[in-house]
RNA sequence: GCCGGAGUGGCGGAAUCGGCAGACGCACAGGUUUCAAAAACCUGCGCCCUCACGGGCGUGCGGGUUCAAGUCCCGCCUCCGGCACCA
């Protein structure tokens, strides 16, 4: 009969752990104003990007940045933190609805059952939220302050109705934001969007352009995100300038003004022609009657272009004369380089700037192109000194155009104003002095940031706490929220620019204040509404009366650590931070900025297999041979190749599979283990178990293969003086381990605690309880199950989840003698033993000793020596 | 085209401030154990020459600075991400 075995069983110790912690409420975060609270207790707020509950389940990629964070908030707990630690779901937009629509489910089904695996996927992996604090974007109880909130910002003049037009994808019926379309076609799915006037609700985040520059600056984001940040604003300081169209009308109307703007007006001496974009509304009323059928021409195949097209194009110039002239206010009307001609051309880009510019040929490289190809006037306006002789030659005779800052030549004169010898700061400056006291225009600054486009044509979002009056907008009233969301049946996008909800016609129809007939709006908010404040809502979830408590607020934001992908490098952070700063302007809360420290996650890849024409081969196509992977049916050798995982390739892995095979762990510590949490980086199955037996030397370490010897090996079984050695290396441990958990290097702590367990198992009878019982400590913000059953067995006192960290002895870091590298000429001969801290002489007489063979016959010219490291000898 | 980031054994990666390149893990090879296998444990494992001792080469490529370079500087190549006619 065999024997009662005990070897590591995550599938029985995780949920037993799971359980207690949540019975006793191990990982609840405490409020300011809570019974318990410390205020002499540091806060901590670590967050997660929150999921859509999509039904493909939890991906291994969610696990990482959840695991990083967990890791984090374990360790600032046992360092003595008050810890919020939240997860939520974010449960409104596209992707749910999208979802609905294919398996012809309510939305509002689909996305409960959908959070109900995600919680459970989550719950199974250890992750120590504050499960009380648990919300949903699509909540009632949440969105009706996303919807007060909205009423906020409708208050400060921030939202406001628009028939701009916007993008409108036919595809999935609704229109979208900036940030949801790429190149043309939307973010989600891949379909063709199209620019088109439609009454829309925007918030007007252009208003707060500058402040999202100059405050991103001291946040500790990673300088690609923030360059990110700073390409959407997309900041441009300049000028507007001026021009007057000539010949127009008979002198009794003043002339028409052609505004442009420019960053280099102190290349105005240049400007041989203007371009206006073909949208812009001038173009009607200065268009002659002899260019007037090639102008509307133009217009149409240019409003016929799909954005694709005209992007995809970029560098083939075209355009048309309107047959107008325009002043050049620096020259005579009489002087030819004072008459120029007027352009529409489709490189100028109608919703930024002025939608119109000013051509200077001889400095810009677009107008140098357009001007060859139409054969327009280049004016030299350079005098460089680039080095260069042929190139400044031909910059000089504006042969070549020239964006360096490059002194400008005697033609940049004219009766009242010079820039003849100055370069492009002094220039500018004097340029611009000059149009504002002429009147031709004054300083300007631009920006690429567009207000946000805040409607949806969809039924799975906020409605908007706003009826249509026969007096105009008329906001719902506080007590009356939440504007729920009627139950419809059929819920899909009409086919039509109308949101789904102008068939709930009872809905829709109510009345007014004064107790007129009145409409709901019937479009919804977008996706990226409720988590654009979420983080707020975390701090005090079950408030009633506020969106959130100041004082909850002023504790905890703004929040510590923000882990996530960089999918969201421009929208959702954006207008996160948007929101934070208006409800600092209404005095609600106190942080300017919501995430003090932000960390983009790598994405997990996964191996793949292609043959020799490029081509992908699915999984389940290829078999191992050897040392190979080869095509199953031909036998061809594949190449392994990196890259996202796919169902049509059959390399995604389930979370949930790897959890039954190995537990969670594993998983985590796997995840944790691959490489930087920063990179990219492949799964590979073959490495999963390397971890795992990580793991069980650990639990070997404490329990004894067989039950009848009891629940830990004998030796452990009463507290006993520490070896000297183990209790040396077990600091070390610990000490590094905090250090890369400090700079969220999980893989080099993981790999010193495999050290530890390494030597500890070679020396394993020597082990005592109270080392155990520290490195457990270590171990549990990364495998806390284990960690956890170890500390229990080990007789801990409460729970591992709550107890302090281990102290670090400085004086067992440093060891007595040290081996010191020996160099001759900076190439290792030799290694010497010397004492620690030992003087430089010490050192270079036992490093002498070493080399001696190498030393002969030469002569030492100098002696290096690095303490503790090397000694390097530099001979002749 | 512009702006970021990266390139290290058969593979994932380590080297935190210019100081011993390849920690740790995987794969692989040999061994112990076993009737056998699995598991576990031990040993080896960058490349080349050598029975060995030892030596030479080596962090994408070419140059430079330095006693010393994966790390700093200059010039390239490749890959990944972002932006892209933004005046």
């Amino acid at each position: 009969m065999a024997e009662p075995k005990q070897t590591y069983d995550p599938a029985t110790i995780e949920p037993k752990w799971q359980q207690f912690w949540q019975e006793h409420r191990v990982f609840r975060a405490v409020n300011p104003g809570d019974p318990g609270f410390d205020p002499k207790q540091p806060k901590f707020y670590a967050l997660d990007m929150f999921p859509y509950p999509s039904a493909a389940g939890l991906h291994v990629g969610h696990p990482e940045g959840y695991t990083a964070t967990d890791i984090v908030s374990r360790w600032k707990r046992a360092k003595g933190c008050n810890v919020l630690h939240p997860m939520g779901w974010d449960a409104f937009g596209l992707p749910a609805e999208q979802y609905a629509i294919q398996t012809n489910t309510h939305p509002a089904e689909t996305t409960a059952a959908n959070v109900a695996t995600f919680k459970r996927q989550l719950q199974r992996l250890g992750f120590s939220y504050d499960w009380e604090r648990e919300i949903s974007t699509a909540d009632p109880k949440y969105f009706r302050w996303t919807q007060w909130i909205w009423k906020q910002l409708h208050q400060r003049g921030l939202a406001y109705e628009s028939n701009a037009p916007v993008w409108w994808c036919e595809a999935l019926g609704t229109v979208l934001a900036n940030d949801e379309v790429i190149n043309g076609k939307s973010e989600r799915g891949d379909h063709p969007c199209e620019r088109r006037p439609l009454r829309q609700w925007v918030l007007k985040i252009t208003d707060y352009a500058e402040r999202l520059l100059s405050e991103l600056e001291p946040l500790d984001w990673s300088e690609s995100l923030k360059t990110m940040q700073r390409e959407w604003i997309g900041k441009s300081e300049g000028a507007e300038i001026e021009f007057e169209v000539m010949d127009q009308r008979p002198s009794l109307f003043p002339p028409e003004r052609i505004r442009v703007f420019t960053t280099r007006p102190d290349t105005l001496f240049g400007a041989s022609f203007l371009v206006l974009s073909p949208e812009h509304p001038l173009v009607e009323s200065i268009t002659t009657p002899g260019q007037r059928s090639a102008v509307r021409n133009y217009q149409k195949a240019a409003a016929s272009k799909s954005e694709l097209e005209r992007t995809d194009l970029a560098k083939d110039k075209t355009g048309v004369w309107t047959g107008a002239y325009a002043h050049n206010p620096l020259f005579a009307a009489n002087d030819p380089k004072g008459r120029i001609p007027v352009w529409i051309a489709d490189y100028v880009i109608v919703t930024y700037g002025t939608g119109a510019i000013m051509a200077v040929p001889a400095g810009d490289e677009r107008d140098f192109a357009f001007a060859r190809k139409f054969s327009l006037p280049i004016p030299g306006i350079f005098a460089p000194q680039t080095g260069d002789g042929p190139r400044d030659a031909r910059i000089a005779a504006g042969e070549e155009c020239c964006s360096d800052d490059v002194p400008f030549g005697a033609q940049n004169q004219n009766g009242s104003l010079t820039i003849a010898g100055l370069g492009m700061a002094a220039g500018k400056r004097k340029v611009i002095d000059w149009l504002v006291a002429e009147g031709r225009g004054q300083a300007k600054v631009t920006y690429k940031l567009r207000d946000w486009l805040f409607s949806r044509q969809r039924y799975w979002g906020e409605p908007f706490p706003v009826l249509h009056t026969q007096d105009g907008v008329e906001l719902v009233p506080d007590e009356q929220l939440p504007v729920t969301l009627p139950y419809m049946e059929d819920f899909k996008p009409g086919g039509v620019p109308e949101s789904p909800l102008i068939r709930a016609v009872d809905w829709v129809a109510t009345k007014d204040k004064k107790g007129r007939p009145a409409q709901r709006e019937i479009n919804t908010m977008p996706g990226a509404a409720g988590s654009s404040w979420y983080f707020l809502r975390f701090c005090d979830p079950h408030n009633e009366r506020e969106f959130c408590s100041k004082a909850a607020s002023d504790y905890w934001l703004p929040v510590d650590l923000y882990v996530g992908g960089t999918e969201h490098a421009v929208g959702h952070l954006l207008y996160s931070r948007f929101w934070t700063k208006v409800l600092h302007d209404q005095g609600l809360v106190r942080a300017k900025e919501p995430f003090h420290k932000l960390y983009n996650q790598g994405m997990i890849q996964a191996f793949a297999y292609e043959d020799a024409r490029g081509a992908v081969v699915p999984k389940k196509d290829t078999k191992e041979q050897g040392d190979d992977v080869v095509h199953a049916a031909t036998g061809e050798k594949l190449k392994p190749i990196v890259t996202k995982m796919s169902k049509r390739y059959g390399n995604v892995v389930n979370p949930d599979d790897v959890v039954a095979e190995y537990g969670a762990d594993t998983l985590r510590l796997y995840e944790m283990y691959m490489g930087p949490l920063a990179d990219s980086k492949p799964w590979n199955p073959k490495d999963v178990p390397g971890v795992h037996r990580f793991l069980q030397r650990a639990w070997r370490l404490v329990v004894p293969e067989f039950a009848e010897k009891g629940t830990v090996h004998e030796w452990l079984r009463q507290d006993r003086a520490c070896d000297a050695e183990i209790e040396k290396q077990l600091h070390r441990t610990i000490h590094k381990v905090d250090g890369d958990i400090e700079r969220m290097a999980f893989n080099t702590a993981i790999a010193a605690m495999m050290i530890f367990v390494n030597e500890a198992t070679k020396a394993m009878e020597r082990l005592s309880r109270g080392q155990l019982r520290r490195f457990a400590q270590v171990l549990q913000p990364f495998a806390p199950h284990l960690a956890e059953e170890l500390w229990e067995r080990l007789g801990g006192q409460g729970l591992l989840a709550r107890a302090p960290w281990p102290a670090v002895d400085p004086k067992l870091l440093v060891d007595d003698e040290v081996e010191i590298a020996v160099q001759v000429l900076g190439k290792v001969r030799g290694r010497a033993l010397v004492p620690n801290g030992c003087a430089n002489d010490v050192a270079i007489a036992a490093a002498r000793a070493a080399v001696a063979a190498h030393l002969e016959g030469k002569t030492v010219v100098k002696e290096i020596v690095v303490p503790g490291k090397l000694v390097n000898f530099v001979v002749r």
